[in-house]
DNA sequence: CGCTATCTTGACGCGAGTCAATAGTGGTGG
DNA sequence: CCACCACTATTGACTCGCGTCAAGATAGCG
């Protein structure tokens, strides 16, 4: 469905608290976040169920196949879901940064690993809890099929990418949606942060490392980007990448 | 979420109607669709703001780009989903079977055109009726959840047989989830039917119609399928074009 | 300061796209 | 009913972009 987002009930941006999360109430990140949806009273239903989970970078939060029992919002940091097929072919589906609601799958176990990219802070809801919750609070679960929906059509965004643009263009279009995300998510600037190796970026783009390095040169040549750190980008001709993008 | 299936309160399996679409209490394929978890009280409402619509093939339902107004359900025939880029280049984001919901997004205007690869009948419900019939209807609003994550499970499959499995691979990737659908419709047999034509085939999969071509004649060839006629194919090998496909 | 993992760059080969010709199929009208 | 025509599918020959393999350059870390 289309879903036009709900309102949010609560305004308050939830940003008095100096800590990086107490209790749901003072989450920096609910605004971001599904249960930004929540009212101040709904939020504590919730703060009885949710905890906060502590990763430090490389770690593994689920495998493939295991038994899905929680779902998750970033809080902080950033994970990466990995896909690996019997003979070993490697896809990233996707990396969570904050605000992400990790654990919209239909199948009973997990359909990838979660790693995280870097230290992370996660709150951590049980499946079943967060279902009773969705029943509770419709418009919560409204917010969750929303969440769906934008995400079936970024789904759909990169299957044209993969089937259809060449290695630069899929570049373009990643660094794109990443600095487009990370507006949206309150870091601007024109610098923007690659928190994932290049073979996570080629995993992602369905190329390989060479490709993915080979690419980024190219558009560093072509002076649409600067490389100032392996991990670090900065956009210098927005408007030449949108048209690569785009093509 | 994972929303594993909602139990549907209607149990009667709704095939007591001849007629191929009486009001909704007697539609042939509610059971497939997501009114089937409606108990027929319910069921009268969605009636009352629903209507049937007829395509001949060919006919096009929207355009990429038109503003949303409607949400569909197939009913019987099929249709194809299709996104042109600027510059020409041509993707099949999915094809709808019946019992399939058309209109899981979060884009005030259509994501791709919507085309009748036959003869087709559609359920139609305006998109703000829908969304007034989700919030009255909370267990509809959870199914409709549930289908959206199962079609994000398929998309991430796609993704990775786009990124990540050759031409070959992928056909038999296609074929073995089009069995499998028809299977679950009710239409199970040895020989399967592809409604489409071999290019929609080819831009469903990233490929062109003639690696789509080559591929199924390589299939027929190694003895894993048969091809009775162009629209027809016959799973000869199951076990073979399945580990073709897992790979 | 050196070790290791990651990233970059280069040389080469292959698989899928492109272009082109042939075969099949369905639909229409004589 | 058959002949013709347009469209789609198949097959073949060739090209080229990206993957593969291999060698250096960087960078992070102890």
């Amino acid at each position: 469905m289309s879903w036009p987002p709900f309102d949010s009930p609560c305004l308050t941006p939830a940003t008095e608290s100096p800590g990086p999360l107490g209790p749901c109430l003072h989450c920096q990140i609910r605004h971001l976040a599904v249960c930004g949806v929540l009212t101040p009273a709904e939020v504590q239903a919730m703060d009885t169920v949710a905890s906060l989970q502590v990763l430090e970078a490389g770690a593994v939060l689920a495998r493939q196949g295991e038994q899905r029992r929680y779902v998750y919002t970033v809080v902080q940091g950033a994970l990466r879901l990995v896909r690996l097929s019997a003979d070993g072919r490697r896809q990233v589906s996707g990396f969570a940064m904050p605000g992400d609601f990790v654990g919209l799958s239909g199948a009973a176990t997990y359909p990838h690993d979660i790693e995280a990219l870097a230290h992370t802070e996660l709150c951590r809801i049980g499946l079943d809890a967060m279902q009773r919750l969705g029943v509770q609070f419709p418009h919560l679960q409204g917010k969750l099929l929303e969440r769906a929906c934008t995400e079936l059509d970024t789904a759909h965004d990169r299957m044209m990418s993969l089937a259809r643009m060449n290695p630069t263009e899929r570049m373009a279009d990643f660094l794109l949606r990443l600095a487009a995300q990370q507006e949206r998510a309150g870091t601007p600037g024109p610098s923007i942060s690659l928190p994932m190796p290049r073979a996570d970026i080629a995993d992602h783009l369905g190329l390989t490392v060479e490709t993915v390095s080979r690419c980024l040169t190219a558009l560093r040549t072509r002076g649409l980007i600067a490389l100032p750190s392996t991990y670090r980008i900065e956009i210098l001709d927005l408007a030449g990448l949108k048209a690569l993008e785009a093509a």
